[in-house]
RNA sequence: GCGCCCGUAGCUCAGUGGAUAGAGCAGCGGAUUUCUAAUCCGCUGGUCGUUGGUUCGAUCCCAACCGGGCGCGCCA
């Protein structure tokens, strides 16, 4: 790629004319943010003046002058108070192109030290819907696994379901007193959910309920052979259920192992917290305080009280004996790194759990555990108005209705544009596009906005969204199907029109684009390069007509199609976005 | 009260210590006998919440304030 290969002769100029790199200081080269001064440029020498005292402008000529990038460049330039500009040649374009089309990797180098990274994300409960919440959840940690696979490292994925919560008491009495069986074997997690919904509303203001529940759960918990019975075809109902809709949105996971899983490894957990003096006794639960390593306003277990800090521990046992999210969540990073050998653990989880995550990473820390955790953050969902998208009462959007509606929407519309449609093709289509359009809608966002819930720009079939980046690779399709032979490299490449080169170029960017994605855990940067792309193509696709040129240019035409296709199918796809032939 | 996140065009959102802050939608005006019109080109539209500070340079970093969202010992 052209930017860490012109950062590595950046360093090479640095050798080559004796200047000193002050400590901590790297080199960069990032996209020129003005064309008409090149394709790249680095403000190396401007940040580095400042350190060394120097002139920007004298440095950056002297780094240009030692500089040897002849073989990728057809200019360099400095300019302004010390931009060093980049103008990569027709000839790397041309070459790097070959690759895209040739090699399986479509020019993207893989990372050089590859990790064990575990990502956990989706995670829905048991007997109760997965709602819009979940979209981005899902969405953005099956892209994050996609990327970091292609990009060579060793991925688990792991769907950490809620399995084992308070909820069950509710559930387990509901399922003895209001259960309708027809309504069950109909609807599964509709029926659970009626009378968890019904049991929650009455518990509300009714201390013997609650308390009947919670006896329903302590039974549970101690072994009970009816309710545990039922609890296991809770979660078996629901699995299936959860199976369909992941087969739907074309999500997949090595691993469900949910809460329950980790039962076993709670209490032996929280006795070697004890034993290692991490957790102690207070007001008979067991809780994390503060050790005071770290300065107050950085510490997760302090909060400021007007003038005093005042603890704010993690409690891993509560003082009935009953275990919490948090316990499980280190008996959890536990397993992950005995059996899979995590060198990292990624968090798709949403923001508002910034807290528990601090606690989780300062606890593993003082356990003296090796891993890094990430929790790859994400803004809640709000409704129209603005505030928080609550799922209580009146009625909740749940997920495979987004869904349902969005494949309806793009049915319809497909069917409109091509009525030769129809069947099973046009089912496919309509569940890709349908699929595509709520999950581009989605991950075209930076995950930290809080997402505004709106039908219609979810749904919506034009402007930056799925179905036009679609749109943008059948038309790369149609060309070779009109063409009528298979594509095959030609021998040599001729780059002349402006609209072919930076067509050619934003191509090549697409290895940069696919390993920024992992800097900040954000496919939105995908996204933007991916319609970048598109908008390339679309405007070269108007500029240049291919089947109608001949010679090199039609050559040089066909094989930027054939590289466009590959790149958008792939970026798409690690999207989780599939692309189809037609529309 | 304390903490975290956010505040950018009418709406929905990108973006970065650097060169003239960008898209989409909406609005207006053009193109097109198609390699499929879910397309392209152009125009209109901004005090980057406010005020200070650091810097050669701040929308970006720091501080305070305003506004919105969320969280804060036995739910997950």
């Amino acid at each position: 790629m052209f930017r860490s290969q012109l950062t590595q002769r950046l360093l090479d100029a640095f050798t080559s004319a004796q200047i000193e790199i002050p400590e901590g200081f790297a080199p960069s080269v990032v996209l020129a943010s003005d064309t008409r001064f090149g394709d790249y440029q680095s403000n190396t020498a401007m940040a580095l003046g400042k350190h060394l005292r120097t002139n920007p402008r004298a440095l950056a000529q002297t780094i240009a002058d030692h500089l040897k990038v002849d073989d990728l460049c057809e200019k360099i330039s400095v300019d302004g108070p010390g931009f060093l500009n980049f103008t990569i040649s027709k000839p790397a374009l041309q070459s790097h192109l070959c690759d895209i089309c040739q090699s399986d990797r479509f020019g993207v180098p893989t990372v050089t030290e590859p990790r064990n990274i575990v990502i956990d994300f989706s995670a829905p409960n048991v007997a109760k819907p997965m709602h819009v919440g979940h979209i981005r959840s899902t969405f953005i940690g099956d892209s994050l696994a996609r990327v970091a696979r292609f990009l060579g490292h060793h991925v688990t994925t792991d769907n950490h379901i809620g399995d084992w919560g308070t909820q069950f008491g509710m559930i387990l009495h509901g399922w003895k007193t209001l259960l309708d069986h027809d309504a069950l074997a109909k609807d599964p997690i509709h029926e659970l959910v009626r009378v968890y919904k019904i049991i929650n509303a009455a518990a509300k203001d009714d201390e013997s309920l609650r308390e009947v529940c919670k006896a329903e759960l302590v039974k549970l918990q101690q072994g009970d052979a009816e309710n545990h019975a039922i609890w296991t075809e809770c979660v078996r109902l629901t699995m299936i259920q959860l199976d369909k809709v992941y087969d739907t949105l074309g999500v997949t996971f090595d691993y469900a192992l949910g809460e329950s899983y980790y039962n076993d490894a709670l209490g032996p957990l929280v006795d070697d917290l004890l034993a290692k003096g991490i957790a102690s006794v207070s007001e008979g639960a067991v809780v994390v305080f503060s050790d005071g390593s770290v300065k107050p306003e950085e510490d997760p277990f302090l909060t400021r009280d007007k003038d005093e800090w005042k603890a704010a521990p993690c409690i891993v046992r509560k003082s009935d004996g009953g275990f919490l999210y948090p316990t499980t969540d280190l008996a959890t990073i536990d397993y992950r790194i005995n059996e899979w050998k995590a060198d990292e653990i990624w968090y798709v989880v949403g923001q508002p759990q910034q807290l528990h995550f601090r606690h989780i990473i300062a606890v593993t820390q003082r356990r003296g555990i090796d891993v890094k955790l990430v929790h790859v953050a994400f803004g809640s969902i709000q409704g129209e108005d603005g505030k928080m998208f609550k799922t209580r009462s009146g009625e909740t959007v749940g997920l495979l209705e987004v869904i349902d509606e969005a494949i309806d929407r793009a049915r319809t519309a497909a069917a409109e544009k091509d009525p030769s449609l129809s069947g099973d093709a046009l089912e496919e289509i309509a569940r890709i596009i349908g699929c595509g359009a709520v999950k581009y809608a989605e991950l075209s966002q930076n995950r930290m906005t809080d997402y505004k819930f709106a039908w219609d720009r979810m749904l919506s079939l034009q402007g930056n969204t799925a179905p036009y980046l679609i749109n943008a690779y059948v038309r790369t399709r149609a060309i070779f199907r009109k063409l009528g032979e298979d594509f095959a490299m030609p021998a040599a490449l001729q780059i002349t029109e402006d609209a072919e080169r930076g067509l050619a170029m934003k191509l090549a960017q697409f290895a940069e684009a696919t390993h920024d994605i992992l800097i900040d855990h954000r496919p939105n940067t995908l996204a933007t390069y991916l319609f970048e792309l598109a908008d390339c193509y679309h405007s070269f696709y108007e500029a240049c007509h291919v089947l109608n040129s001949t010679g090199i240019t039609r050559d040089t035409r066909l094989t930027l199609c054939q590289a466009t296709s590959r790149v958008l199918k792939q970026g798409l796809n690690l999207l989780g976005i599939q692309t189809t032939e037609r529309m």
